[in-house]
DNA sequence: GGTTAAAAGTGGGAAAAAGTGGGATTCTAT
DNA sequence: ATAGAATCCCACTTTTTCCCACTTTTAACC
């Protein structure tokens, strides 16, 4: 399981470095194949281990064609997920359209998700973030979505 | 299993380079021969792996002729279907008909879409892309879909 | 706490692979 | 027979991948 915050940068080249802690753990787990995507509803994007992915991937494939909100969730998750591996230097090679998408400029960091990593450009996320716990200190009567109930 | 988004250049000629990736699965998985044909529902054409047509072939035929909807379907993506494959160069040619009826310019875009790929022109993807991302991020709620309770 | 060795991370050059553009040849249908 | 399309082939350009060397960080020991 993934966890943690670790900054990286990104070459000009679209590399970056990926953290020995974590390739401690692919090692560990035997990982070699990675599925990177877009995170369909932030600016940011996800990386999983292939057998993860193809989890996901069979869950998306049994959704139906026929409606067209469904239709595309399919084709975009499916569509931008690349396969990617470690370059000799333990990097990996972000595709030029996927950081354009994301807006992931040099200064990137990287969290761990449980099943997945999850990399946002440096600025947006200190934003997303900072938003975030102002809302929460601001008592935004949390929506009831299920996670007022929330135990952690 | 088809996944990954490449930008691909169309020709003067209508012919576009299938990547490399792609093409490794196809000798993989002993792919010789493909089928392309119009999608039925979005500006865009599919192209599936011969085997693969056929057994989508047979649920065409076994689907009602009595809904107009399905009659369509049945009949745009049977009429439309035509074989092709590689050339020495690794490149397919597109038939003129179906470049025109789905806008392909130049610059277009192939999708792996699980059983088969997809094939749009770079503009319309685009905006098509680019207005999902949008309703996704306004979530609006009404519309329950399976999707809100998709954990991935 | 400072010095040093090892490990991690970074940048860029160069070889290899992939993709592209046409010209020449063959095929097909009128 | 000929026009148009399809196919094949060759040469050129771009991209990707690999490799090496340099810099920074980490950790260990005195």
């Amino acid at each position: 399981m993934f966890r943690g915050i670790h900054k990286v940068t990104v070459d000009s080249k679209g590399r970056f470095a990926v953290p020995t802690k974590i390739r401690d753990l692919f090692n560990k787990e035997q990982v070699l194949d990675l599925v990177l995507t877009l995170n369909p509803w932030d600016r940011a994007l996800w990386i999983y281990p292939l057998l993860e992915w193809e989890r996901i991937e069979g869950i998306l494939t049994s959704l139906s064609d026929f409606d067209k909100q469904t239709r595309r969730t399919k084709q975009i998750m499916r569509g931008y997920a690349s396969d990617c591996n470690l370059d000799p230097q333990g990097r990996i090679l972000l595709p030029q359209e996927i950081r354009t998408l994301t807006g992931l400029g040099k200064e990137s960091v990287l969290l761990g998700q449980g099943n997945k990593l999850e990399i946002w450009d440096s600025t947006v996320w200190t934003e997303e973030r900072d938003s975030w716990l102002d809302s929460v200190e601001n008592a935004d009567p949390l929506k009831s979505n299920g996670l007022d109930s929330l135990s952690l």
